[in-house]
DNA sequence: CGCAATTACATTGCGCACAATTCTTTATGA
DNA sequence: TCATAAAGAATTGTGCGCAATGTAATTGCG
């Protein structure tokens, strides 16, 4: 006979395990973050900054799918630690630009070695790797 | 010229696209959801009890992923709506034993649409849907 | 031009997550 | 036995996430 209930099955659920997954890596990152006195939200806020250098609230928002809400208070943290500046564009004053500052890009250099430190971590063989992040693009997909 | 900073591109994180694909699909989810009061912890919660009819609060904590900390508030708000009741074990005062009520159990008959309503949103095919479960539970790999 | 609509960010409020601590109850071992 | 340890929840405090709302600046349209 069948289960009308199986769809409600946890174990049936494909967003679950995303979820589950994703907290129990953020978890992982937490020993190395502390230690540069980041969270992981700070971490990949930093991240696109090292990369770009200066950025406005909106487009940081694009990059990491975050809104203003959680934006605001974290780059004002950021900001308090010294490592990032926040100043209105002058040609549209409701713009906000956040741009990294010297002690912001001097952390770059501690930061550098957490992504080998965490590849340890995960228990998935490169190729694996690969797919799951080919996937979770796709999923992702932005249409 | 090899790039030293190359391991902190945010495009070449395997854990970002996890974090934010799970936030995007919990974000899918909400509408499903608010018709049925439920957060999305409190769905996958009632998800397990409408397995197990009876847990206590470690068990569903291994099940989820998740501590007391998370679950005692999120028990209690499941409590005042009526859907589940909180009472200590007899054998082993130190045990909370959660347990689905009428009013919980009637709920998932209302809650299984959620999941067919859900699978539209899932820009995957079932194969790459199937890859992607399995990934991600042998990343999250209780060892 | 004048004003309504839009844009960009900030604020507020709620519900997680989670580390750290506390509290109560139960198990253990000298 | 009885002190000590361990187990299971609850509590506390911090930091997100995010919907909803507010505010100020800019755009667009008649």
């Amino acid at each position: 006979m069948e289960d009308k209930y199986a769809g409600l099955k946890l174990g049936n659920q494909l967003c679950f395990p995303l979820y589950a997954c994703s907290r129990e890596i953020v978890k992982k990152y937490k020993p190395f973050l502390d230690e540069l006195d980041l969270t992981y939200t700070q971490y990949i806020t930093m991240m696109v900054l090292w990369e770009r250098k200066q950025m406005n609230v909106k487009e940081l928002g694009e990059c990491l799918y975050l809104d203003s809400g959680t934006l605001t208070p974290l780059l004002k943290k950021l900001e308090s630690k010294g490592w990032v500046t926040r100043k209105r564009a002058k040609e549209d004053e409701r713009v906000l630009i956040v741009t990294l500052t010297k002690e912001g890009e001097m952390l770059r250099d501690k930061a550098v070695s957490i992504p080998e430190k965490m590849s340890c971590c995960v228990k998935l063989s490169p190729e694996e790797g690969k797919t799951l992040y080919t996937l979770l693009y796709k999923m992702l997909g932005n249409d």
